[in-house]
DNA sequence: GAACCGTGGGC
DNA sequence: TGCCCAAGGTT
């Protein structure tokens, strides 16, 4: 049904005269484009508004970025998530700077070889920066088109992103980007998960799913995840001068060169503690705080301790002033930990 | 192909 | 509260 012609005229109008969600990305610069696109990988328009504004204040083009410290522009990620999205990306600019002089490449296959740059962003970032006809397929256009097409397809299984990418493309219009831009729109404003407003869809005569009633079982989705729960001891150390004692993540993996206070199995005890610390240690009180969080797959439950030392930070580890704060890098469940600690010891 | 990788918000 | 979803990519 939306393969006739007055369906992408439509679509586009109705992007048009549409209020945008994105006025703060109004730019023709490709590097602004792909990093906002990065940015919103998994991540809601709201939530990367000040993210965005606050990164391209400190990088505002590929050569800042690629001469910026790591650790630096990590920090402008801290509490966004999914954090090697911005290391890959990093890494990605790099290699426009070395290999492309500078300038984002509009040759499709060589974008899509960058660092951190998958399908979905290839053809987001080439469509709106430079309107080569490359589908964007992400979450909001799989919506839309199986209730387009009343299609069945299992939007958790890897093939149904090239599924649905051939189907973008059999109604791409020469406004390539505009078109990709309207379809995410469109599933973010009107072609909603729950209660989507048909009333004011602009392409609600091409939909076959709210001719049929089966809009509300559209899309199709397999994939259940079941989360693993797992208990930790975290250790607030504090020296003399009311330093605290963190440590870095290991390079891979969750959090991955991300600071924290010393996390531990919960059922290690002080002894183990202040061998693996190489100090001696005072406790304050038997249990300090809890903190649970909830990343995607996995719960953490920390129970947080207090220690009082009049010993040097050994090996991996180092104390850290409040004003050094800020030079570090923590994940949400860490700074909850640390907001506590400054409100209840003032 | 499926597990892994964060966080915030809606209901 | 628990679950789903969000302009996905890598391994």
């Amino acid at each position: 049904m939306y393969k006739s012609e007055t369906f992408s005229d439509r679509l586009l109008d109705w992007f048009h005269k549409y209020k945008r969600s994105m006025p703060w990305r109004e730019t023709d610069d490709p590097y602004k484009i792909w990093l906002s696109e990065v940015m919103l990988q998994q991540t809601q328009v709201v939530t990367v508004k000040s993210y965005y504004n606050k990164f391209i204040e400190r990088f505002p083009t590929i050569d800042s970025l690629a001469a910026a410290d790591d650790d630096e522009v990590l920090k402008y990620w801290e509490g966004l998530g999914y954090y090697s999205r911005v290391r890959n990306f990093q890494a990605g600019v790099r290699e426009v700077q070395s290999e492309y002089g500078g300038v984002v490449p509009s040759d499709g296959e060589a974008f899509l070889k960058l660092k951190g740059v998958g399908p979905y962003t290839r053809g987001a970032v080439m469509s709106i920066a430079y309107n080569l006809k490359y589908p964007a397929v992400d979450g909001n256009v799989y919506r839309v088109f199986s209730r387009l097409d009343d299609d069945a397809t299992d939007i958790a299984k890897s093939t149904a992103r090239k599924h649905f990418e051939d189907k973008v493309m059999t109604v791409m219009p020469e406004a390539a980007g505009d078109f990709n831009e309207a379809l995410m729109e469109l599933g973010a404003t009107v072609c909603t998960p729950k209660n989507p407003i048909c009333m004011l869809c602009p392409v609600q005569e091409h939909c076959e799913a709210f001719a049929k009633g089966t809009v509300a079982v559209r899309p199709i989705k397999s994939k259940k995840i079941n989360r693993k729960s797992y208990r930790y001891k975290v250790l607030l150390v504090v020296n003399s001068n009311e330093e605290l004692l963190i440590a870095q993540r290991p390079k891979k993996g969750l959090l991955s060169g991300m600071w924290q206070f010393p996390m531990v199995d919960e059922d290690l005890g002080l002894a183990d503690i202040e061998e693996m610390l190489q100090m001696n240690l005072h406790q304050e009180e038997e249990l300090f705080h809890t903190v649970t969080h909830k990343f995607t797959h996995l719960d953490w439950h920390l129970d947080v301790y207090l220690y009082r030392t009049i010993d040097n930070a050994a090996g991996e580890y180092r104390f850290m002033t409040r004003a050094e704060k800020d030079n570090y890098t923590f994940p949400v469940s860490m700074n909850k930990i640390y907001d506590y600690y400054v409100e209840r010891e003032g």
